[in-house]
RNA sequence: GAGCCGUUAGCUCAGCUUGGUAGAGCAACUGCCUUUUAAGCAGUGGGUCGCAGGUUCGAAUCCUGCACGGCUCACCA
């Protein structure tokens, strides 16, 4: 049985049919927005006001009501903003005040056109000369003063959480700003925006598990990329020496306050440059896209405080650990295995594992302002060049801010005999059972046999950039439709 | 995957400890009100208390299982 606010609403659907007004038209034109009329008038006075006679139109969403018997007071709500609108009887005529009040209900789509007035206590408001009903909404919204709460609500009916939440809808709107100023940035710099495939034959780029699909006519399992990497590398290959991917990437693991199933990251190429290049690069690139769209470099993030003026700080992995640990745990691997165990560390008897996982847990956790950490050994950095002096180690680097991992580049691997032996390498922790390890990919090692210049790259993680930008807890708070059960 | 917490009207929440047939505010409906803005005043309707079992004379309340969600941990970015 349906509920009754939505059956009475139904019927005044009906009505409105039999005396020949359409529910759902769609000729009303807005010329103007509320933004646009509360910043331009907003600032005149009321007897300012009085002198300008022009009518404006908007079109919006009704989301308060106030009925004072032969006159009404209405908030709408459009793409820019709220404003308020005044319905009186000696102008609208008393027919057309009736019709209001009976057929236009909170919710409602109308479209208006009226002079500007400010009331007593100072608020621009429409003087409703003509209205319309534009679109009829069945269900009720959610509540004015506490607006929607309910968690499961706001992410899985996102448009209520837009309309009930002021806050919501800016978060979203910087999410698109950060985007394009990450775009801007880059174009600036002669990098080229591509598309590469979604669809993998082989899950590659990254250490994680993949979600398989398959193809009927090919007959053959494809994989949902987990990164666009090894795709961006064969374009430098074939001499687009400056290259950038945002895109979505989807990783088969658990969901959390930092994790979604598929997440948005834009991954870059730059011939010619070396990973302390791209310390540099993405230091002015954070700060770019800081300034350009919040005009700050400091920033609050839950109970911390974030200076992101450079020059950032940089952290070699293994003598931090051993400022932390004593310089024994290097001593040999056993002690190191030992040390992570004891922390409840997970390191899969992986010696580079062992080591990131021992620097995230007790150091890289504490790491507010922005810090470049490197020094990232071989076995977990299948991609990245060797480092020249020290062949245990890859000229590799993550951008650690607010605790997080926000970025991750190196100077890229483009020797094939190299890459062809790690990637044999992984395949043996691969055999052990640790399946997120990286493929065999022949594909790829001929197209670096076909030689790619050298290069570095970076992946930054655009959800996790925009989480601590907007000061927001959780990725559900910065993805419109996080990943639910259905 | 594990632990803890939550799910009551369209929305926001009480009620659960101590079992006795469900309550407020907003929204809705009926009146009154021409500068209100969480408008105000008077009145009315609205609920299989997440689902399924159990205990009991009697369950929103106690117990068990399940579903969904949140937080923490693990995997991971």
């Amino acid at each position: 049985m349906e509920n009754e606010l939505i059956e009475l609403r139904k019927r005044k659907v009906e009505e409105l049919r039999k005396i020949g007004i359409n529910p759902y038209s769609n000729d009303f034109k807005p010329d103007n927005d509320a933004e646009k009329l509360l910043s331009y008038y907003g600032k005149l006075t009321g007897e300012e006001l009085k002198k300008e006679t022009k009518e404006f139109s908007l079109a919006g969403r009704v989301v308060a009501l106030r009925d004072f018997g032969k006159s009404l007071f209405f908030h709408m709500l459009d793409r820019t903003g709220r404003i308020q609108g005044y319905v009186r009887r000696d102008i609208v005529g008393e027919e057309n005040l009736k019709f209001f009040k009976k057929y236009i209900d909170i919710g409602d789509f109308i479209g208006i056109k009226g002079s500007l007035f400010k009331t007593k206590t100072g608020e621009l408001t429409i003087n409703v000369s003509e209205f319309k009903l534009v679109t009829k909404t069945l269900c009720p919204l959610p509540e004015k003063w506490h607006g929607l709460r309910d968690v499961e609500i706001r992410y899985r009916q996102r448009y209520l959480d837009l309309i009930s939440n002021h806050e919501v809808k800016e978060i979203f709107i910087r999410r698109s700003e950060i985007i394009k100023a990450i775009r801007d940035f880059l174009d600036k710099r002669d990098f080229i925006e591509v598309e590469t495939p979604i669809l993998h034959p082989i899950a590659g780029g990254a250490t994680a598990q993949p979600f398989v699909t398959y193809h009927n006519t090919l007959d053959m399992d494809l994989y949902l990329r987990i990164a666009p990497e090894l795709y961006l590398k064969r374009l430098l290959v074939g001499g687009i020496e400056r290259v950038y991917e945002i895109g979505r990437t989807f990783r088969n693991e658990g969901v959390s306050t930092q994790h979604n199933p598929e997440f948005t990251m834009v991954e870059l190429y730059q011939a010619y440059a070396t990973y302390d290049d791209f310390m540099l690069l993405i230091e002015e690139l954070v700060c770019s896209v800081a300034e350009n769209v919040f005009n700050k470099l400091q920033f609050n993030y839950q109970d911390l405080n974030i200076d992101m003026k450079p020059p950032w700080k940089r952290i070699n992995i293994v003598e931090s650990l051993k400022a932390a640990h004593g310089d024994e745990i290097f001593q040999n691997d056993e002690i190191l295995f030992s040390r992570a165990q004891s922390l409840g560390i997970a390191h899969k008897g992986i010696r580079g594992k062992a080591v990131i996982e021992l620097f995230e847990h007790t150091i890289g956790k504490d790491i507010a302002d922005p810090a470049f950490v490197f020094g990232f050994p071989i076995d977990v950095s299948p991609l990245a060049r060797r480092n020249d002096s020290n062949p245990d180690i890859t000229d590799r680097f993550e951008l650690f801010i607010a605790g997080r991992e926000i970025a991750n580049a190196f100077s890229e691997l483009n020797d094939p005999v190299d890459q062809r032996q790690r990637f044999i390498d992984q395949l043996e922790i691969k055999a052990r059972g640790e399946d997120e390890y990286h493929a065999m990919d022949e594909d790829y090692i001929s197209a670096l046999e076909h030689g790619m210049p050298p290069a570095a790259g970076a992946g930054i993680g655009v959800d996790r950039l925009v989480m601590l930008l907007t000061n927001s807890p959780s990725i559900r708070e910065v993805i419109f439709f996080p990943h639910l059960r259905p």
